[in-house]
DNA sequence: CGCGGGGTAGACAGGTTCGTCTACTGGTGG
DNA sequence: CCACCAGTAGACGAACCTGTCTACCCCGCG
């Protein structure tokens, strides 16, 4: 049951005789079940309840580490960010040294993640529908999209793109909308549809339609 | 408050001296607050005895009409449907009768969305992302998105592109990428981007780069 | 006049949710 | 050996949610 969804970050590595245990594994745990619980089914329907018993901890561990739902829910997020961003990046860098060639090779991230199973869409457009724009959850994932949406910005310079500002805008609209088709219309080609899309855009700003 | 988020449909014209009134007007107030709250707050988030109390009407006459919380979402979704589908239609038609033309203009009807101020992304991405994916909600939503990349297909087939699917495809991905990135960019910009890439896509399909 | 349909007002039951709080336990360092 | 810390187990309160059910009211039709 430990999941992870198939991505794992290094818990900090037991080493050093656990010098006091600094960050208890007891976070990670509860930090490990939400990653499942919220994603699988959203963020108000997973209750703290629900999680606490999963991750097999009690209830006053669980209010010392996170002293209300909403600190978890960022946890969730912060989590997301860092895992997804990794796969976007490594996908880039897995496309060879050319920014215009990254730029499309992005997208085999997207391919990879609508394949997982049990893949419901992008964690913080979801997480988005069931929060105020106020909220700090929704600040969460404003700003983790316009993160995305610089680093493509920079490639898109480097690649020398003729508007690397208007390129990017277009390619983080096309992952966007991978992300969402993933689950909407059931449709298994829409990662190969987008990356396609993304691949005719690039080539036409670059202007090296090789 | 009757608000609609400025859209309206007509509700069966009172006229004909209303014959023992068909189908009340008690079920058009309530669908009408639903509509309302249950975009600006989500599905679960809204209640049932908010959406009563501000409906004005008693709980018993709800659920006359609504044997269930899922039966007025559904009701929801079937309007949010018709309205989307109407504004998409216009905005085609008024681009005039090339249908390569109406591919590009369809994609007014977004920019309109974006502009309005309440605009909290595309009703049917935010009801999966907080409904599991057997759920008839989340059947609806499929439902919604597959007839409108059909309409798109159709067009784009009138129009004579190279591959009417992939082409669909593409735009429904950059429709609904818009969507989703009108909230979360925080950018006015999205809409334009979107029919930008739109056109683009569809010049080089159909082969007119006028 | 009186009946019945459409409506109101609101109490109530049963379940769930978040968060607090008390009482207990087991291992480790000083 | 004892204090302390991380943790367990779970009762509890208050709010809130969906859905049912009783009691009443008003108005048009026969």
């Amino acid at each position: 049951m430990s999941v992870y969804h198939g991505l794992m970050t290094t818990p900090a590595a037991s080493a050093e005789r656990a010098v006091r245990t600094p960050a208890g594994p007891a976070k990670e745990k509860i930090l490990a079940t939400a990653f499942r619980l919220f994603y699988a089914q959203g963020l108000r329907a997973a209750g703290i309840d629900t999680i606490i018993a999963e991750s097999g901890i009690s209830k006053a561990t669980f209010y010392k580490y996170f002293p209300a739902k909403d600190e978890l829910i960022l946890a969730y997020l912060d989590r997301v960010d860092a895992i997804w961003t990794g796969q976007l990046h490594a996908a880039a860098e897995a496309a060879g040294p050319d920014p215009a060639a990254q730029l499309v090779g992005l997208f085999d991230a997207l391919a990879s993640a609508c394949r997982r199973d049990g893949y419901r869409g992008c964690a913080f457009i979801n997480a988005a529908a069931e929060s105020a724009s106020g909220t700090r959850v929704h600040g969460r994932t404003v700003a983790h999209k316009r993160a995305v949406r610089a680093w493509m910005q920079g490639l898109a310079t480097e690649a020398g793109a003729a508007h690397p500002d208007r390129l990017a805008r277009s390619l983080s609209l096309i992952l966007d909308g991978g992300l969402a088709s993933g689950v909407l219309d059931g449709d298994p080609e829409a990662a190969k549809t987008a990356r396609d899309a993304a691949a005719q855009l690039i080539a036409a700003s670059v202007g090296t339609p090789e």
